[in-house]
DNA sequence: GTGCGGATGAACT
DNA sequence: GTTCATCCGCACT
């Protein structure tokens, strides 16, 4: 039950921390809705030096100022004009580290889940793909920089974890846009979970 | 002020 | 495999 501390997010090693955070269990409480679930995937996104990242080379506007700030808080912005993603703000202040989670399994609230997915019976595709679950689990843009420690969205530590063995890396989704960056093996997810999301095919 | 295109998902053929 | 929904961030005039 122990959420995750100030200093686990300060880590400089934004890879480190994408790795870390798999088997972690995600929350948020909607309007005294909630939900949560084990995360399963995700990307490790590193600041200025990214290209793939928005806050490379340094760029800093009213929408990557969240990026920026401590370690500790959701970012959370509006992609393709319908879906919300989720990040994790990690790094020291000035740091535009970023880690977005792209699957979750999901543990308690699953009847809301299904709910805001307009969903009857569980699908693997609830919370597979970043979209998919920040609608499963209530996330919009009114949790930007929301507190990672506070009582409306935040990441435990159950004790659960994954052997390497375990978890997959592999080049990041939709960022061919990144060049020479494009290929990384920043996205990382756990081998054989249904809730990773489709393109599959590093496995 | 304008124009382009995106860290996607779902519904098609 | 292809299409398209849908809107704002961002670069440039």
């Amino acid at each position: 039950m122990a959420k995750l501390s100030y200093s686990y997010y300060q880590n400089i090693d934004v890879n480190a921390v994408a790795v870390d955070l798999l088997g972690k269990y995600l929350f948020t409480s909607i309007d005294g809705t909630v939900t949560g679930g084990i995360i399963v995937e995700t990307e490790a996104y590193k600041g200025a030096e990214d290209k793939a990242s928005h806050a490379y080379a340094g760029r800093f506007t009213s929408r990557t100022q969240t990026m920026y700030e401590d370690g500790g808080l959701a970012y959370v912005y509006l992609c393709y004009g319908i879906h919300h993603l989720f990040n994790v703000v990690t790094g020291p202040k000035g740091i535009p580290h970023a880690v977005l989670i792209r699957g979750l399994e999901p543990v308690e609230g699953l009847e809301h889940m299904l709910s805001r997915r307009g969903m009857s019976i569980l699908k693997s595709n609830i919370t597979a793909g970043p979209g998919a679950l920040a609608k499963a689990m209530g996330i919009d843009k009114n949790l930007n920089s929301a507190d990672l420690q506070g009582d409306l969205i935040w990441v435990e530590d159950r004790g659960l974890g994954f052997k390497n063995e375990q978890i997959v890396a592999c080049p990041r989704v939709g960022v061919a846009y990144a060049e020479d960056h494009a290929l990384l093996p920043w996205r990382y997810f756990v081998k054989g979970n249904r809730f990773v999301s489709k393109p599959n095919k590093y496995i």
